[in-house]
DNA sequence: GGCATTTGAAAGAGAGGAACACAAATCCCG
DNA sequence: CGGGATTTGTGTTCCTCTCTTTCAAATGCC
């Protein structure tokens, strides 16, 4: 049985209106009290009191409203103090590494990203990286209030601690990042690590193309194929975090070898290396030869539009299956994919018709992504601020009453 | 934004409680209240007087303990009332009808099935055999607590409000199954409907092979293939409720034509016609010609065993995917996929090892199905308790209060 | 008879709801 | 242009609901 199941108290409930309150302005950004109070569904009394507990623990702060031409008293405008509470956010991606500090509400108050050759690295190369990058970052002053560190990894990582199973990108198995980056970081703080596509996936559910998605499926075309899956309004984790591996469903029985060891995976069809060598171009030309081949079909050179046709169609063979199984409203085309979208949507969609099932085809939209390359470094962020936002009472102030009286 | 993200209040928490307490009941069968204290967290207090708004609603009943060889006084076993609440549950199958009068806790009170030849029938036709066997369920003495109707067909369904999108096996498009039934059973009661296998999923995870399971996927094999997946601890639904069609995941792009419009399915390769159509018997012959093949495979026939062997490694190469993509626990194997489970297990696990992300594929454990044919059945009674279980305040009748003293 | 365990009932604490007076804007009319 | 009506929202107090705490009483094994 789940331990959620179990009995609840009233403070419960505080919490779990706390938690509507931060997720409400975390998600929708400053918002007038009374607009709290419509969206939560609180009354005043309460609304009042609960923001009171969040102005003095500094997360929070209310101003004057600014006079918006309406009739009626104006109500304060509740916002999210920037530096009340900060997380960093990391990214270890295919061909770069970034570090950013983000702060409540999902403002980015710093970033540095630097390009990274393709290709095997140790994790001890990379993570001394990242802590060089991370301490550049927190030279600025006042990076006091650090709740958190998020980490987006391209490969396919164990949730509980951070263990990356395999990343064929950088040549890693089984590899404990989690531990590595603790020791490497000194962090003081819980350090959450996981796939580099749920992380894109989260970012676009809360801040891009996906903005209150209950259904949603993200696809993350790279070198390889990641997805991000949100069922219900939660993300796909699986039961060790590994879930959301649609790059290596099997499609093709007849297909090439993969780098997982199996073979005819959905990414040997419609990955960068398919399209550049479908295209004719150098399958490990990485970013450029793609621009390159997207360049000609924009000319009209057969060759390049064939071999998007051919991507395009293979998307929608694995996309049928997807539908199917999981009857989305949203599809989400990120990365490579949300690149290449204008020109494989046809083809796509052409596919997706002639193998979906009609019930479920006629409800999900395709569009491509929002947030571009920062999306796994925004979910970094996101999924590091989660604890803040699911329960926000451990970090208010104990409030005064006969604890602190004992204590006196 | 969902909704559920709304403000709470001491309401919810008795009624999250209450949800705790007939839960557990439900799922465990009776229980101690001090079991029941252990078991949600809340203290003796609490939990008797939530029972005691029960047992006043004829919900429960509380009995003196049976003496147990324990020190210490003995604490009163509370346990549903069969009778204090009943669903109805049916079932439209491949070849079968069933009706079945199934109480709180899950104790099937009557069941009918009758037999049914494949092929196309209309709404009509079924709706008023299930009408009569109903009838004859209901005169049994003492049905006046019906809670709600619940029902499996074999079919793609909407869940709001019982549309069948398709289902190839009756022959229908876009029924609106839920508007028949409601007329036909003159219902007062609501009717929930859902998918066979959906239902399937959710019997086998409340009584059956996968008792607690968070995330598990549940494969019925029929003359279909279906699927009920658990994410998370709840059943994939997806937009509608059409999600789980794993059916019709495209798996051979120079597969045969499916059922669907489409080609290459799953279901194309692994279905009961595969199975037959490999074994060289009557591909429609259905489940006595299932049982042929099996029979010869149990004596060694070779052509019996390579067409067995056949559909385990489409049956691997398609659950490779599923793997990779839900990173589950469990999947059962349920209908003719739970009959030749022993059969295929090997060659199954051969093609899941080789396609499968290791570390998905080391997690996952592959187990026939428990429940047998009456699973679908199971879960729409389950389907059908759902609004008791998830708030039994409902069902309570109104405290004694001001309320009351000011209508006197 | 002693001990462990549980029940029962009353008092207490924490959380949100309801009601009322008042405050601060806009709107409208003279 | 100015003042009152209108509207919307705040502040505050009291109330209700629910679970917890506490302590005495009950029950059955050893």
């Amino acid at each position: 049985m789940r331990l959620h199941a179990i009995g609840q108290r009233s403070e419960t409930v505080r919490r779990a209106n706390l938690s509507a309150i931060v997720r409400e302005l975390h998600a929708n950004g400053p918002l007038s009290r009374s607009q709290l109070v419509a969206k939560t569904g609180l009354t005043r009394s309460a609304i009042r009191g609960l923001i009171g507990e969040f102005v003095a623990a500094d997360l929070v702060s209310e101003e004057r409203a600014a006079p918006l031409g309406a009739p009626g008293r104006p109500s304060p405008v509740v916002r999210l103090s920037p530096g009340g509470a900060v997380v960093l956010a990391l990214d270890i991606a295919v061909d770069s590494l970034a570090v950013a500090l983000v702060g409540l509400g999902g403002e980015i108050l710093d970033i540095i990203r630097v390009q990274r050759p393709r290709g095997h690295s140790t994790v001890d190369e990379i993570v001394s990286q990242l802590a060089e990058m991370t301490e550049l970052i927190c030279a600025r002053p006042g990076g006091d209030a650090l709740i958190g560190i998020g980490v987006a990894v391209v490969g396919v990582v164990r949730r509980s601690d951070g263990l990356v199973s395999t990343a064929p990108n950088l040549g890693w198995r089984d590899v404990p990042l989690g531990d590595h980056l603790a020791r490497a970081l000194k962090a003081e703080v819980p350090i959450a690590i996981a796939n580099e596509a749920d992380l894109g996936a989260l970012a676009e559910l809360r801040r891009g193309a996906a903005i209150g998605g209950d259904d949603v499926l993200y696809l993350s075309g790279e070198v390889g194929v990641g997805g991000g899956l949100i069922v219900g309004g939660r993300p796909l984790t699986g039961v060790a975090g590994y879930g959301g591996e649609v790059g290596h469903i099997p499609v093709n029985p007849d297909g090439i070898v993969c780098r997982c060891g199996s073979a005819g995976c959905w990414e040997t069809e419609v990955g960068e290396e398919a399209l550049l060598r479908l295209a004719g171009h150098q399958p490990r030309g990485g970013w450029s030869e793609v621009e390159a081949v997207l360049g000609e079909a924009r000319e009209g050179a057969p060759v390049a539009l064939a071999a998007l046709d051919a991507v395009g169609r293979w998307l929608g063979f694995g996309l049928a299956g997807l539908v199917n199984v999981f009857n989305p409203r949203l599809v989400v085309m990120g990365g490579l994919f949300g690149r290449i979208h204008p020109y494989v949507a046809d083809s796509l969609q052409r596919e997706l018709d002639r193998r979906a099932l009609p019930a479920s085809r006629m409800l999900v939209r395709i569009v491509p992504a929002m947030l571009g390359v920062d999306a796994p470094l925004l979910g970094a962020a996101e999924l590091a601020f989660e604890p803040l936002l699911s329960d926000p009472a451990a970090w208010l102030r104990p409030r005064s009453g006969l604890a602190e009286l004992a204590s006196a």
